[in-house]
DNA sequence: CTGAAAGCGCTAACAT
DNA sequence: ATGTTAGCGCTTTCAG
């Protein structure tokens, strides 16, 4: 049978709120304690967590909500996200959304009844109504790498994609470029990366063509046959902006098909940094998020809130940092 | 506050064991039964997961031990046990153990004071005690895409890594590779993998270098560094295989800073058939597990344990199939 | 078919 | 400093 408090304080012979005051370390008399800690380890016990949080305290889990695990970006974020939640003594319970509204509705019902002690939305989400229900109810929630909208008051940290978009489409066309696309998910932080590829663009009095910015679904292949397709187009871009790392392989593996030369016959760039921008060849110009300090970051707001250290709500904005490798180059 | 079972049977009208009944779908007489249905909806009502496990029933979650999250090939598995235990009503919880026991051991011993249901061990694992543990106190336990050391009677879904690793190196032995070298990383399925090699290459009275056995960690950068070495030695490999994608990947990378030409002056392979591995270039031949399949499998068997649907042992070995691309080719 | 009551393992007043 | 006791929200006999 599974060993209870109980148990233990039989075999200590004191109280199970003496038992109960070394678990949560109270003032306990030295003699007691010792007693007490023997007897655990004789036996073996191991509290459990279920008990313990049904009376008020915490279940030591976090929700974490992405859009899909698989994505490499995402799961080198899901590591160091774990890595940090661990090291406060907590646990992640993952769920991949895919951008859906229903799904992210359905986990967080779900792992509310699980009693988890906060939430964290990594890479993006649906649902505004389902955040703005969580900090109604004042449920710890942050966003991480995940664009808030304008008038959520949520916890934030995130890179700015603003910025990231802008430095990208600027030294695209620093080196000579004039007619640049970009191929992007129906997310938030890629319309801040679109909106700030326009700026620049802007800025250098360029023209945006609206056939230029593409909308995809986060696949290779859909982004592969819109490079190809926009590569059959009288007047074909020089350079195309992936709007993350995974897009940007699947427009150099459209380019190649199309038997262009990368960079001479088209730049391309991605964003995130992420393992996939290494390995390709050419390795690709993308955009780095310090994925460590900012999921380090967001796991110590989320505990704050929980542990309820402090409660005022903050966005943190990181700055990201272009990575030049070999798939840009001057235009011809 | 938060609704309970007490606020349903007021609003209702009954008792609070009658509720509990309509949840756990009991006889119920039909009158009742609407009332009670109607409170819970106006109400919102959402039974708490703790409480109902506190007496007896299970959590519906599954701690989900795995090396680690941000390597590609365990984020896609992650995905299809996610995605299958999600529509069996389970959700997970993820460790990352980076294969060290200590890791493995504190999960372990974590997960169980939160009362999981059971575990699965993907992708591989180093403390064989605590999976006896586990058996022994019979909690329901699977491994996936991990070798269970002989002596273990447990679950199993995994690929025959003894045929991916055999199949592979025979592919170039007929390719007219006599040389060839692999590099590996320290768990048991590499083992097999290897095993398989050894085996081809001895049916085909191949002499094997012990020095081009490499172990490694699992980083694309050791790897990089052990093909370097090897390359700068004598008498190097016409061909290395790589034990996964990602050491592939290194391998890859290793040999460009070598400036040789890949294939034609070293054929590399791959396993897993990971994103990467399409994505890299040349593509790499590789062996792919059917990840989706391995997965569902798993989980189902897993739960039919967890749900007392079954309990009878069972090993599956799945076959790999080799996918030949573009890393590979004859011999000059 | 329905309800009263005991109990799951632990915490937190409140006494002692 | 330690023990007693009443819950936490739910399930489950056992009566009625």
């Amino acid at each position: 049978m599974k060993i209870t408090i109980y148990d233990v304080a039989e075999k200590a012979g004191v109280s199970i709120s003496t038992v109960s005051k070394v678990l949560n370390n109270q003032q306990v008399g030295k003699k007691s304690k010792e007693k007490v800690l023997s007897a655990m380890n004789e036996l073996k016990y191991k509290p459990s967590v279920l008990a313990s949080a049904l009376t008020g305290k915490r279940t030591s889990t976090i929700g974490f909500l992405l859009p899909d695990i698989a994505n490499p970006f995402i799961a080198e974020m899901a590591r160091q996200v774990e890595d940090r939640a661990h090291e406060r003594g907590y646990n992640l319970v993952i769920c991949s959304t895919d951008f859906r509204s229903e799904k992210e509705e359905h986990y967080v019902s779900l792992l509310r009844q699980k009693s988890v002690d906060g939430f964290i939305f990594a890479g993006g989400f649906k649902n505004r109504n389902v955040v703005m229900e969580l900090l109604k109810e004042n449920v710890p929630v942050i966003l991480l790498a995940a664009e808030p909208h304008p008038n959520l008051t949520v916890n934030t940290v995130t890179v700015d994609n603003f910025v990231g978009g802008y430095e990208i489409a600027n030294y695209l066309i620093s080196q000579g470029h004039k007619n640049i696309a970009v191929i992007a998910e129906d997310a938030t932080s890629s319309q801040e990366r679109i909106r700030g590829y326009k700026q620049a663009m802007q800025d250098h009095n360029l023209y945006v063509q609206d056939e230029h910015i593409m909308i995809c679904n986060s696949s290779v292949e859909h982004a592969q046959k819109l490079t190809e397709a926009t590569l059959d187009t009288p007047n074909p871009p020089t350079a195309i902006i992936g709007a993350n790392d995974l897009l940007a392989i699947g427009i150099l593996i459209g380019a190649r098909e199309k038997n262009l030369v990368i960079p001479q016959d088209l730049s391309i760039t991605g964003f995130d940094n992420t393992l996939l921008s290494k390995c390709c060849d050419p390795t690709l110009t993308t955009v780095d998020q310090p994925i460590q300090s900012m999921c380090s970051q967001a796991v110590d707001i989320l505990l704050a809130e929980i542990e309820g250290k402090h409660n005022t709500r903050q966005k943190i904005l990181v700055l990201p940092k272009l990575i030049i490798r070999n798939s840009t180059c001057e235009v011809y």
